[in-house]
RNA sequence: GCGCCUGUAGCUCAGUUGGAUAGAGCAACGGUUUUCUAAACCGUGGGUCAGGAGUUCGAAUCUCUUCAGGCGCGCCA
């Protein structure tokens, strides 16, 4: 019916109205046909006439004559109304109103699907969380939100690919094997433990499940923690730069121990939270600057010679050519590339995959980094175009009012796991999409945990459980649950149903914009009017002539619930 | 100093990309169950959409500006 009325508009435009071509282009592209908000305004609406009266500079009144004259011939149209500034709204008869509700049911994207959106190959990269802890309350958003998204597109047709990007490669690595072999050979006191090595339980975990043969004497410790510099950052440099010398067997043993460690142990809270990634891409991979195979050799290769100059010793690239603020070192004075070196090379394997978009989702303190990295993929002859990067603001999460702080190198933070633990996947990933991606959002794990009713979960699972019970009630009664309407003309449910088709706009609309929480929203409104239908309508007593429909109306709309509740990641409760 | 984000009811937030009378939840007060799940529903009160100017048929939404708050500005990752 979308599509039928969508092409009478065009139609209308193209042959009745005598615009030049160019009136008639903008007014393609902005004139809408939408689903009214209220029955009252009819089933759909346009503001086709405002945007032409405004071109034409003529009354709407006079240009939405011929209009409803060619809509009103339409045998599925019953009437259609000039209303408001200029809106025209579009009343179908009660035989099309429920037609497009069985079709829209049987092809949950019958309306979006025919536009001419083309199906893309998309790469979502997220969480991608440094490999030195577990993940933390603050990494279950990204999860959550690169998720959901993925879902999303997958739904609207395109082909969605997600990645975890492994810095497996850098310094904070080089800390963490540092933490858990003064821990394992227990060279320092408990108070003399540096201050900016990582001091989380789960290090001691590691260091006790590492074996290692060899053992450090007295003097091996004492040669390593003597003369250390002051500095806590220099300090732990030292100490790294020590053991790689003195200890260098003992050093990989625990490097690779440690990282496999804790990569498996994000893997594992990872499933439990149902986020599945399809690749996970090691920094590692992209091989060392020194080899000239290496793909982050060939890929600052290929950038030097046309946008790179030496200054200082090191090598920059002139990223302001590209709209940057200011040229960026990517080869440093020593020899060693910067992080912007190898997330060049990242990205240029990323494009090179063939993916017609790729889509960063990246804490929100990377905000300032966008335009360095939109700045190299031009430099390498891509398009940023190609690129959208997601900006996901931390999580603050909150108990009985205080906040809990997070932070992995001191140890003490709520991990990722208690919250699921605690409250479960669905619930947890309900909160975290609960607000708009790019802003804070401020958990309170006492509200999720909570029975009561400010706890927005369960009041949109309890709409799908109550549906569920009395479809079961009904089918008790020897009833058949109906695949079909009727002609009864009980409208009771109409406001409801016209609710449930709004939800492929909805989707579609969150998967255009990246926002997942336009789908929360729009399930806190559906309940809500479920909710008030229940409690005004006594579906099981209903007469017979209206039950039908009634109950055809409740299976769309928990149909509806649960298909929305799945592109965020949770699963419908059947009972409550 | 430069850049990005935010400011909507007492609190927490939506607002379909410029549309019709600005909406929910919580909190406050009052009510609804011999009948399908009361984790529900109904009612009442609560607003200069931070302030100002502009763009137009029409602005919470776009532009400019003032104020207030948050974040980012390394040869760290």
């Amino acid at each position: 019916m979308y599509n039928q009325i969508l092409s009478s508009l065009n139609d209308f435009i193209d042959n009745d109205l005598f615009f030049d071509p160019d009136q008639k282009k903008t007014l393609l592209h902005k004139h809408k046909l939408a689903l009214s908000d209220s029955l009252q305004k009819g089933h759909w609406t346009t503001n086709l006439c405002l945007i032409a009266s405004n071109l034409a500079k003529k009354n709407p009144r006079d240009i939405a004559s011929a209009l409803i004259t060619r809509l009103e011939n339409q045998s599925e149209i019953a009437k259609v109304e000039l209303a408001g500034p200029g809106f025209v709204n579009i009343f179908l008869t009660r035989e099309a109103f429920f037609n497009q509700l069985d079709d829209a049911d049987k092809n949950p994207n019958s309306f979006v699907e025919s536009s001419h959106t083309s199906k893309e190959k998309i790469q979502i990269e997220f969480v991608s969380a440094n490999p030195t802890g577990p993940l933390h309350v603050g990494h279950g958003r990204g999860a959550a939100y690169g998720d959901a998204i993925g879902r999303i597109l997958q739904r609207l047709g395109h082909e969605v690919s997600r990645e975890y990007y492994v810095n497996d490669a850098g310094r904070q690595i080089d800390i963490l094997a540092c933490s858990i072999f003064l821990r394992k050979f227990e060279c320092f006191d408990e108070k003399a433990f540096p201050k900016s090595a990582y001091k989380g339980s789960y290090i001691l975990e590691i260091a006790r499940g590492a074996e290692i043969d060899q053992a450090l004497t007295e003097s091996d410790k004492e040669k390593l923690i003597t003369n250390l510099p002051k500095d806590d950052e220099e300090k732990i440099d030292e100490l790294i730069e020590r053991i790689k010398i003195n200890h260098s067997n003992s050093w990989s043993l625990i490097r690779d121990f440690g990282l496999n460690y804790v990569i498996k142990s994000i893997k594992e809270d990872l499933t439990q939270f149902k986020v599945i990634f399809d690749n996970w891409f090691f920094e590692s991979s992209l091989g060392e600057l020194e080899d000239k195979k290496s793909e982050i050799f060939q890929a600052l290769d290929q950038v030097k010679k046309e946008h790179a100059y030496e200054k200082n010793g090191a090598v920059w690239l002139e990223s302001t050519k590209f709209g940057d603020d200011k040229d960026r070192v990517i080869i440093r004075e020593d020899g060693r590339g910067t992080y912007l070196s190898a997330d060049l090379a990242y990205h240029r394997n990323k494009l090179d995959r063939g993916f017609d978009t790729i889509i960063n989702v990246w804490g929100s303190d990377h905000h300032g980094y966008i335009k360095r990295i939109e700045a190299t993929i031009e430099a390498m002859g891509y398009s940023k175009k190609q690129m959208q990067v997601q900006l996901v603001q931390f999580a603050n999460l909150f108990e009985n009012g205080s906040k809990v702080k997070m932070s992995t190198r001191s140890g003490n933070f709520y991990t990722l796991k208690q919250l699921i633990d605690d409250i479960g996947p669905d619930a947890s990933r309900f909160y975290y999409l609960s607000k708009q991606a790019d802003q804070h959002l401020d958990f309170d794990i006492g509200v999720a945990r909570s029975n009561s009713k400010d706890n927005l979960y369960y009041y949109v699972q309890y709409a799908h459980a109550r549906i569920c019970s009395v479809e079961k009630k009904y089918l008790e009664l020897g009833m058949a649950l109906p695949s079909k309407f009727d002609d009864s003309d009980f409208d009771g449910c109409d406001e409801l149903l016209q609710m449930a088709l709004n939800a492929q706009f909805v989707i579609k609309s969150s998967g255009e914009n990246l926002q997942p929480h336009l789908i929360v929203y729009y399930l806190r409104d559906i309940s809500q009017s479920f909710h008030q239908f229940y409690n005004n309508v006594n579906i099981l007593n209903a007469k017979k002539l209206e039950q039908n429909n009634i109950m055809r109306a409740l299976i769309i709309v928990k149909s509806v619930i649960a298909s929305s509740l799945e592109l965020l990641g949770i699963e419908p409760l059947d009972s409550m």
